[in-house]
RNA sequence: GCCCUCGUAGCUCAGCUGGAUAGAGCGGCGGACUUCUAAUCCGUAGGUCGCAGGUUCGAAUCCUGCCGGGGGCGCCA
């Protein structure tokens, strides 16, 4: 029994395929097994005889009466009671020893539970932050981060292989734009009116020798100016927690002959899905559902970045990953259609090309709106909001609501409720579980985890607060599941809290040291160490600590 | 103007591939510390799920329109 719950479906969507009159493979059918919202109702509840209903033209309630007498017969035991409920739901009661058997499949899986549930394994490539070195880290990337490092591990504990890359651009005009300003800031001058105006172009430009030569290559300022702010970005992620496997260079699709991009273009131009006009190249990405084609060569002969995210899709591509993930700021989801458009164009199937649009950060200041400008040098660095508020509680702000909602983000409020962050109280339940089983010593604990531990419980039931408490740790492969289908790291910190809750309920209403009788102090130790190696993963899997004293 | 996206409690947000009486944290109010860690717990107040239609036995959830916030419509990145 290594998912009690998917053992549990199993059995009921058994008993359901029994009793329709089809062949059971005819149609998936899209059965339930979920909790109720009421403890009354029972342990579990399915919708399974509403589904049916249709299907063989009966009573949903009487379908469900029905259904019940196979699952129970099924289950034996392990089933205590069960009834039927409003339109015909079937809501299940467990027995004390399913519970037992539960727990101990999630102890014995460990921090393995919920591991591998993906059934088609893929091999991922996820792109993010890929913020131009143009100036540090802000609070945005902060988002962006977050959310890449975390949906990075729960991909991986779902079963994926999954790599993650820093893409950079150390060409181009921004570049170009970053040199010059350095150069002007070096000679005592005003940078460019479109060049970068914050208090570090002067502190690089103090930084990098011979930058207030007049002769100086700029490229070579830029250069030099590039390689020192990608350091402080990379410190920054380190210091976030956050890992890149690769940053990858723009420069590098350039180079070459025939570079990365030449070969894109000779690809998409041999496929026919490229022509000139006025000077310039096109790709004609119209024929793959954009609402204009796009220049990937201007007249002047250079690429657009446009072209080099072509270059730059093929070349992932080639490196063997099968889908591509790219989380990218709310700004850029104008761009999605024709990267899609030109991924099809490359002769991929657009469905394993995904962008995920990453809603803003908006930082507010009393109730004014904070304007943010990386060209003017407005903005609010990760670096300072990491000294601020720390790195586990910015993780946890970022990665508690959706990467589809707008985040307000009030500094102040921040500054002050940062003590606040549900994080700490996650935090503090698996601090109080190392305390307990430190006070009761390393034997004790093994005795009460083996696996011919007696955990018997003559005296009576359970307590509702440990069977909830199995529940939520049962709920685990589902929520991994979830996660990482929908792209949805959030629902992690969703859950952290919940089972965070759920253990300290168990903790309040269920003495666990010195509890009588021993088996019932054995068994409550042996929830105790599955909810805290739960709370470590859930912890590790949002890239935060999980703290053995606080 | 066209397109994308969001709108749920005072605040920050879950719940959205249709199901039973819409949840949590924070904040408010009232309680609990010779404890298994009080960074905690208990009780309580607080909601036209932006508005209006539609589909359905059933809608916060799906569809349409409107209102409001944000964003995008470069041979910029």
């Amino acid at each position: 029994m290594s998912d009690p719950l998917a053992e549990l479906r199993a059995a009921l969507a058994g008993a359901a395929n029994r009793l329709r009159p089809g062949s059971p493979a005819d149609r998936e059918l899209a059965l339930r097994l979920e909790r109720p919202k009421l403890a009354q109702q029972g342990d579990y509840a399915t919708n399974a005889a509403m589904l049916l209903a249709p299907l063989l033209g009966a009573a949903p309630r009487d379908i469900a009466a029905e259904l019940a007498e196979r699952l129970s017969a099924a289950l034996g035991a392990e089933l205590a009671s069960h009834a039927v409920a409003g339109p015909g739901f079937l809501n299940l009661v467990m027995s004390d020893s399913w519970y037992h058997a539960a727990l101990r499949s999630v102890l014995d899986a460990g921090e393995r539970f919920g591991c591998s549930g993906t059934p088609h394994p893929e091999r991922i490539l996820l792109e993010f932050v890929s913020a131009n070195p143009t100036a540090v880290l802000v609070t945005a990337s902060g988002r962006h981060a977050a959310y890449g490092d975390s949906l990075a591990r729960i991909l991986r504990h779902y079963g994926h292989t999954v790599a993650t890359e820093y893409y950079f651009n150390d060409a181009g005009s921004q570049i170009r734009r970053l040199g010059e300003s350095v150069r002007a800031r070096a000679l005592g001058l005003e940078p460019p009116e479109d060049g970068y105006q914050g208090a570090y172009v002067s502190e690089l430009a103090g930084e990098i020798a011979g930058a207030a030569d007049p002769d100086a290559d700029v490229d070579a300022i830029a250069g030099r100016a590039v390689a020192i702010l990608l350091e402080r970005i990379k410190a920054t992620l380190v210091r976030y927690g956050v890992h890149f496997e690769t940053f990858f260079s723009e420069r590098t699709l350039h180079a070459g002959a025939p570079s990365p991009l030449d070969r894109a273009l000779a690809h998409l131009r041999a496929a026919g899905h490229i022509y000139d006009h006025a000077g310039a190249v096109w790709l004609r990405t119209t024929a793959f559902g954009d609402d204009k084609d796009r220049v990937l060569l201007r007249s002047s002969g250079e690429p657009t970045y446009f072209a080099a995210d072509v270059a730059y899709m093929a070349n992932k591509r080639e490196r063997g990953f099968e889908r591509q993930l790219l989380p990218v700021g709310a700004d850029h989801h104008g761009y999605v259609a024709r990267l899609k458009a030109a991924f099809q164009a490359l002769g991929e199937d657009p469905e394993l090309l995904e962008p995920l649009i990453i809603q803003f950060v908006h930082l507010v200041e009393g109730d004014q709106r904070a304007a943010m400008s990386k060209r003017r040098g407005e903005f609010v660095t990760l670096d300072a909001l990491l000294d601020e508020i720390g790195v586990d509680a910015t993780r946890y702000f970022m990665l508690q609501s959706s990467h589809e909602r707008t985040i307000d983000f009030n500094l102040d409020l921040a500054r002050s409720q940062s003590s606040e962050n549900p994080v700490f109280y996650i935090q503090y339940a698996h601090a109080r579980i190392s305390s307990m089983l430190g006070k009761l010593g390393t034997e004790r604990v093994l005795l009460a985890t083996d696996a011919r531990a007696d955990w018997s419980s003559p005296a009576g039931e359970l307590h509702g607060s440990e069977r909830e408490l199995i529940k939520r740790l049962l709920s685990l492969p589902e929520e991994v599941a979830e996660a990482a289908e929908r792209r949805a790291p959030h629902r992690m910190a969703v859950y952290a809290l919940e089972l965070a809750q759920d253990f300290t309920a168990f903790y309040r209403d269920c003495k666990v040291v010195g509890a009588k009788p021993e088996p019932t102090e054995s068994f409550r130790i042996a929830l105790s160490v599955a909810a805290q190696t739960q709370l470590a993963l859930v912890l590790g899997l949002l890239g935060v600590s999980a703290p053995d004293a606080m």
